[in-house]
This record gives structure tokens, C-alpha cells and sequence, in this order.
DNA sequence: GGGATACAG
DNA sequence: TATTCTGTATCCC
């Protein structure tokens, strides 16, 4: 095919390290200081810039171990701001559909695009609109584009690994020779969808690097691996075989789990852990407007902890599918008659809702319907929140509003300057 | 259908 | 002292 043929085209955009890039966004005194921003509890490390990768920080990196380091190199550290990094994302992610004919969010910072261009247009767009981002929300991208979402993804690395590309990789109008190379030497584990398991049992067959992935055998491919793999293959020689998925609107099961930043070992503070999460679900079911026919709570020690590794947990099907707080918090309350306390540590705990079903799909008159979710306690509990703030009301042992000891570390955590009044960034004008 | 596994970001 | 959290798809029984 021509390179002037109009033809459909994937863009795979991500924001750069993401949420060290949300961080400078709102804070210029950061400067050219290396950043690094952690995980929930500030237990390890999940964004770091170039500056901070400069300096031999890694992805992954426990805190405990580099803190040390980070202060004595100076380095801006920030617990993670989900609420920031959310609004930053949503405001990409508009401005991105824009652009699209299809379009499909994949996480919090990258997005699939389907576009019909030719490939000199697909450059040409694809600069656009990393400018576009950089000038009207302020966050730098990269844009990979090829026929395939795997190819897409792939030139969106090379357009991160080389700087002579300045962000925008088009597959296809690279040089042969440049692609050879590049797939002989790339090891194939580093395409997306294959992990370390799958890179590991590749190896064992003699299949190293991208290149050999992509010629290898699809029926050796799906009967030794799965479907998933043989599409990826397909993908890797330019066939379109993952579709762009349309969003999600109803999921299939919700989580909500958090480690502590203190052990909890008695009774008593696990129910109102129990009870403050079972909230934490009741409110996201009724943000999403579904009820759980299912949920279950396990609470677990430190998989590191000595002693060996310690988990109970509970499954409690409803009567009826309900997103209500009392019944939730109830039915969570089952697990304490599973775990043991005293001598046990437990480093975090969870509660999962599932089967999950649209709310009001069971008619308001079925006889088996829960007299507390005719009411929609969830939902009037989640309406009053939003109007009055989270820490507003709660029920029985979750309806504290002191922060309780255990509750998840946050202790380098930035302003949420785009959604909350209060915490706006100020200027100084000298 | 349920549990284990793999994968991703 | 200590290593995130959330969600989906597939395989296999």
C-alpha cells in the first residue's frame, strides 16, 4: 500500500510518567528536581521521572529502602493523589475523543484512537495533537500509530526510547531497516500482553525476541498459550485482531481493599475496619448505580511478615441484591468469626461486591426484595455525602469522623488543585 | 459455574 | 518496620 492510501489507523497515546508529570503541573517550585511519587500507604515507588530514572530510582522500588537516597539527592517525593491524577486524565481523555473516531480509554493515562488518514496526515495529527496537550491541559504525551493496537503500543515506546522521533512514532513509515533491528532485538516479553510467565515459557520454546513472536506458529501459539496470545502474534504482523473495547459502564465486580499503616490485631478495630470499607463499596455500587448479589471481606498479614502468611475470608450471599450499607457491614462483620486475634498481625483488608447487577432491575415489587433497598439507603447516604462531604455520615462503627490509626499513610501528599476550592495553587505576583 | 492463573497499569 | 490496588479474560475442572 501507498503511503498516501487513507487507511484505519490506531493511535495509542499515554501521558509520560503520568503522575509525576500531574505533580509538576500544579507545583512549578518543583522545577528540574527529580520526582517521585508512591504508592497507596507510601509503601513503594509507582512514578518516577526521567531526572529520578537518572539517578538509578526504580518502578517498584520499596520506600524504606531509597529514602535515604531521596533526600540526600534532593528528590521531590509526593504520595500518590488520585483525585488529581483522575482530573487531569479526564480532561486528556475529553480532549482526545475529539480527535477520534473510535476511541476507547484504556487506563487512567493512555487512550486508544481509531483515525482514518494516510500516513503522512497520521504524523502530522498525531503532532497535533501532543501539542494540543501540551498547550491546553499541560501535560506532555507520546503517540504511537500503527494498523494494529500492539503495533500501536510498540511505537509508542520506540517513540519514548528515541529521541530523534520527539514523541510520535507512525509504524509503518519507519525504515525497514529500523524495524528489523528493532524487532530482532527487542525480547519479546516486553509486548504488551505477554508477561513474565508467558516471556519465560516463550524462551523455553526458543522464541526470544519480537521477531520470533511474530513468525512463530499460530496453531503452536493458541495450543501451547491461549487465544490471547495467537491475537497478539496476528497483531505483531499488522492484522487488526483486538478490537477497541467500548466503555464499561456496568462492571462485574467492585474491590475495596487498603493496607494499613499500622498492624490491626484486635477484634474490635477490625469491625470498624470491616465497616468502614463495607461503606466504601455501598457508596461505589451506588455511585454506579448497581446492587451486589455477592460480597465477600478477607483480611490478610504481610505475605513478608515472620510467622508465614496468614489470610481468612468470608463469602456471604445476599438474600436479595442490595447495595445497602447495614447489610453490607453485616454481612462483612461474618469475617471475624473466621480470623483469629491477638497474636496475628493483619497488614490489610478488602471487601469485593459481586454479581452485580443493574439497581432496580428486580422490580420494587418483587416479594423478595429488601425492604431496606426499596428505600435505597445507598443512595440517599451517597447523595448526602455529595452535598455534604465523605466524612458527613456513617453508620454504626464506620461512622467515625476522627481518622483512625490505622487508616493508609499519606503523609507527602500534594494539594488537589483542580477539584477542591480550598486547596487552589497560588500565585505569587512579585 | 468456580477457582486458579495471567496480565496490565 | 517494610513490597499498591483494581479489574478482566481465559483455562481447566
Amino acid at each position: 500500500m501507498c503511503a498516501d492510501t487513507p487507511r484505519t489507523l490506531i493511535f495509542h497515546v499515554d501521558i509520560n510518567s503520568c503522575y509525576t508529570s500531574c505533580e509538576k503541573l500544579l507545583d512549578p517550585s518543583i522545577g528540574n528536581r527529580p520526582v517521585l511519587v508512591l504508592s497507596n500507604n507510601d509503601g513503594c515507588i509507582i512514578s518516577l521521572d526521567a531526572a529520578a530514572k537518572d539517578l538509578g530510582f526504580i518502578m517498584g522500588q520499596p520506600w524504606f529502602t531509597v529514602q535515604e537516597k531521596a533526600k540526600e539527592l534532593g528528590v521531590v517525593v509526593r504520595s500518590s493523589n488520585y483525585e488529581l491524577y483522575g482530573d487531569i486524565s479526564h480532561r486528556v481523555m475529553l480532549l482526545l475523543e475529539s480527535y477520534a473516531q473510535e476511541f476507547e480509554q484504556y487506563s487512567i493515562d493512555e487512550a486508544f484512537l481509531t483515525i482514518t488518514a494516510s500516513l503522512p496526515q497520521a504524523r502530522v495529527l498525531a503532532r497535533r495533537i501532543k501539542e494540543d496537550l501540551a498547550r491546553r491541559v499541560g501535560v506532555p504525551v507520546c503517540v504511537g500509530v500503527a494498523a494494529s493496537k500492539t503495533l500501536a503500543k510498540l511505537a509508542n515506546r520506540t517513540a519514548k526510547k528515541i529521541p530523534a522521533l520527539r514523541g510520535v512514532c507512525v509504524w509503518d513509515a519507519l525504515p525497514p531497516q529500523r524495524v528489523d533491528a528493532l524487532l530482532s532485538t527487542l525480547p519479546a516479553g516486553e509486548i504488551w500482553g505477554v508477561g513474565s510467565r508467558g516471556a519465560q515459557k516463550l524462551a523455553g520454546m526458543g522464541i526470544l525476541s519480537v521477531k520470533d513472536l511474530k513468525e512463530a506458529s499460530l496453531g503452536l501459539i493458541r495450543k501451547r498459550f491461549s487465544v490471547v496470545l495467537m491475537r497478539t502474534v496476528l497483531e505483531l504482523r499488522g492484522v487488526r485482531a483486538i478490537e477497541l473495547e467500548p466503555e464499561r459502564v456496568f462492571k462485574d465486580q467492585m474491590m475495596y481493599s487498603r493496607s494499613f499503616s499500622d498492624p490491626v490485631t484486635s477484634e474490635d478495630t477490625m469491625r470498624q475496619v470491616l465497616s468502614i470499607y463495607a461503606q466504601r463499596a455501598s457508596g461505589r455500587l451506588a455511585k454506579s448505580g448497581q446492587v451486589a448479589g455477592l460480597v465477600s471481606a478477607f483480611c490478610s498479614t504481610s505475605r513478608y511478615a515472620a510467622g508465614g502468611f496468614v489470610r481468612a475470608d468470608v463469602q456471604v450471599k445476599l438474600p436479595a441484591p442490595t447495595a445497602d450499607p447495614i447489610i453490607l457491614t453485616q454481612a462483612c462483620a461474618q469475617l471475624l468469626e473466621r480470623a483469629t486475634f491477638g497474636a496475628v498481625r493483619y497488614a490489610k483488608a478488602g471487601v469485593v461486591v459481586s454479581d452485580l447487577t443493574p439497581a432496580g432491575a428486580t422490580a420494587l415489587l418483587d416479594p423478595f426484595a429488601l425492604s431496606h433497598e426499596t428505600r435505597d439507603i445507598a443512595g440517599l447516604v451517597h447523595s448526602i455525602k455529595e452535598k455534604c462531604g465523605p466524612r458527613s455520615l456513617g453508620v454504626g462503627y464506620g461512622g467515625l469522623a476522627q481518622s483512625p490509626a490505622w487508616e493508609m499513610k499519606r503523609e507527602m501528599l500534594s494539594r488537589r488543585g483542580t477539584t477542591h476550592w480550598a486547596e487552589l495553587p497560588v500565585a505569587v505576583i512579585k
